[in-house]
DNA sequence: AAAATGAACCTTACAGTGTAAGTTGTCAAG
DNA sequence: CTTGACAACTTACACTGTAAGGTTCATTTT
């Protein structure tokens, strides 16, 4: 007989909610490659084949955590001036990476097909359509702005600044000594210059956005390459 | 006694080179995801734990691969027109997901500490500030011009037009009904459309950064947000 | 109150992963 | 012919997601 003392466990605790609660947790604390349905198991004290119950695989789970992050934005006041608008709107998306930081390469990496992502897609793309931008013009530029976007939240939160992943690292002396370009720009590429650069990069394409509008067409922008 | 014919085993075939070209095969042909030593074992006619006497790790693997593909760019020829030599740098890295779109994401994601990363990096920077920028700017612009290149090649190799990776799919008739903005811009998002709106972005930066240059800095870039 | 139902959870098991440790096969130098 | 070194293999372990089936318990029906 086992007399070992069991922990007693309440039934019917799970819910969608508190596991994907957990889940963001663990991935942030264990890192996305550390993260695992055992692991978030043990973190909710239940074992990793009930989580099943609630999401027929990971799959399944890691879309309800993209749902739910992208779930949460809202569009920006239509009130307000459109350059205004879609700098909110940009910077909501990259608050995302900044406040789930580990699991932002998943984020970026997902493709949005579901519901709510693309609810909130159609959103974006009205809001570049109130630019005055027509429907190809809105399609392209919102892929641009998005390629930006998405390789700022790639590299703000998984980039260089992190720290090596490299197998074979180089001493600061090699450093200053081979790549003198590396080395002097490294000062700007820590964490603390993040906000500057992405605005610098936001501010031209939001100015040339507003040239293309304002009929500018006729500028550099068909010339040469 | 094992009277079993056993293949004829040529020993000391491996070599670093071979492993890495078998290596992109099974990427390329499996996935990333679905990648794995044993799985290169076999592309290789060779046991798994015969490849860790060539690399120590996966790790060490993923890195020489990444070396390799940054290790084949070369700089621009230095005659050409600065905005020409920047074009080509960039679509030089472009081509590299082009070639690889299964590494792709892996690729796009890697934190460049490498011998010849580095190199391959001051070389750029070098580029920057061959535009007439200082370190600073050059630093930003750098960043900023690779978050559009790094968002454009994850996108272009593993994003919305790779299909639907979601669990609940939604169907065209909902798409047409629900999200009408999504459904119109889709006609531009596949991968047909992918030079042009690559362009469309690019040029915009381009343009942007020989207005920096041209010392238009009191326009726009410092205006209201 | 007793029985039945079915959701919620657990246990076990399997095929896959990266890789540490130890063993065998092969070839070249002495 | 022996020895040594190295390349490749074998085995084993701790981990992964999850299929299949068993157990427990709240609720509902009789």
């Amino acid at each position: 007989m086992d007399t070992s003392i069991k922990k007693k466990r309440v039934r019917g605790r799970l819910s969608r909610e508190m596991i994907e609660d957990a889940a963001f947790e663990v991935i942030e604390k264990e890192g996305l490659a550390g993260f695992s349905m055992r692991k978030l198991a043990a973190a909710l004290g239940c074992e990793a084949m009930s989580i099943y119950h609630h999401f027929p695989s990971v799959a399944h789970l890691h879309e309800a955590l993209v749902d739910r992050l992208i779930g949460a934005l809202e569009m920006p006041d239509a009130g307000l001036p459109w350059r205004q608008r879609m700098r909110i709107a940009i910077e909501d998306f990259r608050r995302i990476g900044r406040d789930h930081p580990a699991y932002a390469t998943f984020f970026v990496t997902y493709r949005m097909n579901s519901p709510i992502c693309l609810a909130w897609l159609n959103g974006i793309l009205s809001l570049f359509r109130d630019g005055g931008f027509d429907t190809e013009l809105s399609a392209r530029l919102f892929r641009a702005v998005g390629y930006y976007l998405m390789g700022a939240v790639l590299d703000e939160n998984a980039g260089y600044a992190k720290g090596p992943s490299a197998v074979n690292t180089v001493s600061d002396e090699q450093l200053a000594r081979d790549f003198p370009n590396v080395m002097a720009a490294g000062r700007f590429f820590g964490t603390a210059e993040f906000d500057k650069t992405f605005e610098l990069g936001l501010d031209m394409l939001l100015d040339e956005m507003e040239r293309l509008r304002d009929g500018a067409d006729a500028g550099q922008l068909s010339g040469k390459a």
